[in-house]
Order: C-alpha cells, then sequence, then structure tokens
DNA sequence: CCTCCACAGGAAGCGCAGGAGT
DNA sequence: ACTCCTGCGCTTCCTGTGGAGG
C-alpha cells in the first residue's frame, strides 16, 4: 500500500464534498418525517393507540407484513408522534421498543423494560418476578399508561408466557395500564400461538403490504432529498434502485441499502452525483451485505466452520507465492482445521459426518461450493470453495466469535 | 488387477427440550 | 404438577465409490 493512496483517502474526506448531506437519512433506523404510501397504516396505528390519551387502554395490536414493508418505521414513527404529544400536555405516556432478536426471552425483555422506566435501578441478577412487580409498582404510582413494542416477535421465547403476564398486569392495575404492539414478518406465526395468546395478542390486526415500485420511488426520492446534496443523485438511478427492490419482493430496507451503497460508491470514486451505474455496481455491494448478515446469523458451529475455511484459504494463498491462484481445499483437510479451531475457542467439534450436513447446508445458502475432485484425489472427495471474500467473512466472524 | 485410502452419505440410535395429554 | 411423546441435533457404525499405488 503506497503512501500516496492514504493520503488520498483521507483527503477525500476531509473536503467532504462527497454527494452525502446526511447519510443518516438512508440507514433503516432513521425515521423520516413523512410516510409515502402508509398513511392508512398510521391513521389506523393512531387510531388504535389514540385513546391512551384519555386515559383508556389501548387494544394490542398485531402487525405483520413482509421485511421493508414499513412496519418497524410506522410503529416507531406513531409511537414518537405519540409521546410528543402527550409530553406537551404531560400525560404520563411511556413507550418502550424492544427488539425480540435481541432481547429473546421474557427475563430480557422485563430488564429492557424496567431499565426504561426505572432508569437508576439495576436489574441484572433479580428475578423476574421482582423485576415485574417494580415495574407494576412504577406504573401504579405514577399512573403511567405503557406501550410495549415487540418487534420480531417470532425471535422471543416463550411468548406466551410473556405477552400474558404483560397482559395480566392489566388487571392488578387500578391505575397505569400496559399494552402491546408485536411486529413480526412471520406470517404463519399467528397460526403456532396458543388460542389464548392470540386472543390477547390479536385484539387488532394490521397487515403491511410490500411497496411496488412506484412507492419505492417516492421513499427514494424523500429520503434521497434529505440524505444527499442538491443534485447528487439522478432521477434514473433513483428509478432503477427502485426497480431492483420492487424485484425483490418490494422491500424498502433493500432499496435504501442500495442507493446508501451507490452514494458510498460515488464517493470512493469521486464522482459529484450518483448515477444508474452506481446502481448497478452498488448490487453486489449490497448482496455481500446481507450474506454477511446471513453469516453473523448463523449457528456457531458453522460460525466456526467458515472462519477456519478462511483462514485456511488466505494461509494457502500467502503460502502460494507462484502464481496459479486457485486455491484448493479438500473436505478432509476442511474439517482438520475446523476440529483444531474449535478446539482453540474452547468448543467441542462435531463428527466429520455432521460436519458433512454442515457443508451441505452452507452450500444450500450459497456460501460454499462443493464440487467433485475428480483426478489427483482419491475416491469421492470432494473440493470447496468459499464463494466470498474470506477476508471479509475472517473479518466478521473474528468479531462475533471472540465475543 | 488387487488392495488401500479418503472420503460420501444412509441407517440406527441416543440425549435432550418442548408440547400434548392427563 | 406429572408423565409420555415427538422432533431435533448429533454420534456411531456402516457400506459404497473410485482413484492411488503397488
Amino acid at each position: 500500500m503506497a503512501e500516496d493512496s492514504i493520503l488520498e483517502i483521507f483527503n477525500r474526506h476531509v473536503k467532504r464534498n462527497g454527494v452525502f448531506k446526511n447519510r443518516d437519512a438512508l440507514s433503516p433506523h432513521y425515521i423520516p418525517s413523512n410516510l409515502p404510501y402508509r398513511e392508512e397504516q398510521v391513521k389506523e396505528l393512531s387510531e388504535t393507540v389514540a385513546p391512551i390519551l384519555s386515559g383508556r387502554k389501548p387494544e394490542n395490536v398485531f402487525i405483520y407484513g413482509k421485511t421493508g414493508t414499513g412496519k418497524t418505521v410506522v410503529t416507531r414513527y406513531v409511537l414518537k408522534r405519540l409521546g410528543e404529544f402527550a409530553k406537551e400536555r404531560e400525560i404520563p405516556v411511556n413507550t418502550v421498543y424492544i427488539n425480540c432478536r435481541i432481547h429473546n426471552t421474557r427475563s430480557s425483555v422485563f430488564i429492557k423494560i424496567g431499565r426504561e422506566l426505572l432508569p437508576d435501578d439495576n436489574f441484572l441478577g433479580l428475578s423476574t418476578a421482582y423485576i415485574y412487580e417494580r415495574i407494576l409498582g412504577k406504573v401504579r404510582e405514577a399512573d403511567i399508561r405503557l406501550m410495549v413494542v415487540l418487534d420480531e416477535i417470532d425471535k422471543l421465547k416463550g411468548i406466551s408466557e410473556t405477552v400474558y403476564a404483560l397482559n395480566r398486569a392489566n388487571d392488578e392495575l387500578e391505575k397505569g395500564s400496559i399494552s402491546i404492539i408485536g411486529i413480526s414478518n412471520v406470517l404463519t406465526l399467528k397460526d403456532s400461538l396458543d388460542p389464548r395468546t392470540k386472543s390477547t395478542l390479536c385484539q387488532r390486526e394490521m397487515i403491511f403490504p410490500p411497496y411496488n415500485a412506484e412507492g419505492l420511488r417516492k421513499i427514494l426520492e424523500d429520503r434521497a432529498k434529505e440524505g444527499f446534496r442538491e443534485g447528487a443523485v439522478s432521477d434514473g438511478a433513483i428509478a432503477l434502485a427502485a426497480a431492483y427492490a420492487a424485484r425483490q419482493s418490494g422491500d424498502a430496507r433493500y432499496a435504501l441499502q442500495l442507493l446508501l451503497r451507490a452514494g458510498d460508491i460515488a464517493e470512493e470514486e469521486g464522482a459529484s452525483a450518483v448515477t444508474e451505474e452506481h446502481v448497478e455496481k452498488a448490487k453486489e455491494r449490497v448482496e455481500e451485505d446481507i450474506i454477511l448478515e446471513m453469516i453473523e446469523a448463523l449457528p456457531e458451529q458453522e460460525q466456526i466452520l467458515l472462519l477456519a475455511m478462511a483462514k485456511l484459504v488466505l494461509a494457502k494463498k500467502g503460502q502460494k507465492t507462484l502464481g496459479s491462484g486457485e486455491v484448493v481445499i479438500t473436505s478432509g483437510e476442511a474439517y482438520e482445521a475446523y476440529s483444531k479451531l474449535a478446539r482453540e475457542l474452547g468448543k467441542d467439534p462435531v463428527s466429520d459426518r455432521w460436519f458433512r450436513e454442515y457443508i451441505s447446508e452452507l452450500a444450500m445458502y450459497g456460501i460454499l461450493n462443493v464440487v467433485q475432485a475428480g483426478k489427483g484425489f482419491r475416491g469421492n472427495t470432494r473440493i470447496i470453495k468459499l464463494l466470498f471474500s474470506p477476508v471479509k467473512i475472517a473479518d466478521v466472524l473474528q468479531r462475533v466469535l471472540v465475543a
């Protein structure tokens, strides 16, 4: 790496004459000031939660729709507005947003609520029942109307117990209330709930349809206005990103990511505006992002396997000073590397038989490629290839597995 | 040509967690 | 609250395959 190229990178960031004005506006966590093509849903959810302002307990809501249909952003938007409204008029409304992928047990949900309501208390190591009582005590004492959002509720272990406990609180409270908003993209979740939980959680239901290309375009236009500098993104680029995302089952998150990455690429190239070409290039990077995200969510053993593979590929590449590229890894070598790494990490490696099952699974996901070795190798030996940059895979997994 | 090797993948069984039934 | 059952992740054991090496 030449000194000059480093300077060039740093300089680009100093100049800050890039295409972005506010890059965060393209992030999936950003809550925009208006939500095109979701006016109906905003209205319906507002109607549902509004009774809280006159002291009545809102119905519980169950929201579902595919990824990138605006479930989370609509919910956060409405609750944000609700909170602001209530604060101005000094109505004791509290909202707690919980992502169940992170807080995936009943106790961790309660701890999260407890922390929100009683920020000075330390809830670690206390029993769930105690935390529950503390929450109830606070709600009663301050006459709080609490709204709990359980996002990705399908990831929550013990949905029934959690929902039941939160809902039961209302019977024990003479003042204050607790309502639940459940969000999921698993369409079959409702059927797998027991009838009691189902009727509690689904007092009201909302379905979010996917966006069409037109809707996606409007979303991107709005966000581009906030996120990019004036004229730094062409109409063609937006239309193309919208079209790709529409094909991706109307996923707005995908559309935004595409535009964000296109912007990154434009800045890297020192371009003054984002073009269709940038979007084209961004597609690959976004797909890579998605794969890396998926790898992060994989079971630990499969992550160890992939990390071992990535390290092996890198080691072999370094060793092979002579060109000819082609790094070949047989399943035997892979298993050896994997079991060694697993032991280093203090984990028991699985048997070679099960290792082969992992390999086929990862091949099915499209992360690995497996082919018959043929000449030069014995019997049915297969050679395994990583389909993605070993550097990036190693990078991500090193971080995940150490923690 | 025969044996060995290095692996693929089927079959059976085991321990465990979670749900159904009582 | 208890047993019973079932599915899942995994190990153990096994047979099959096809080139390597004598």
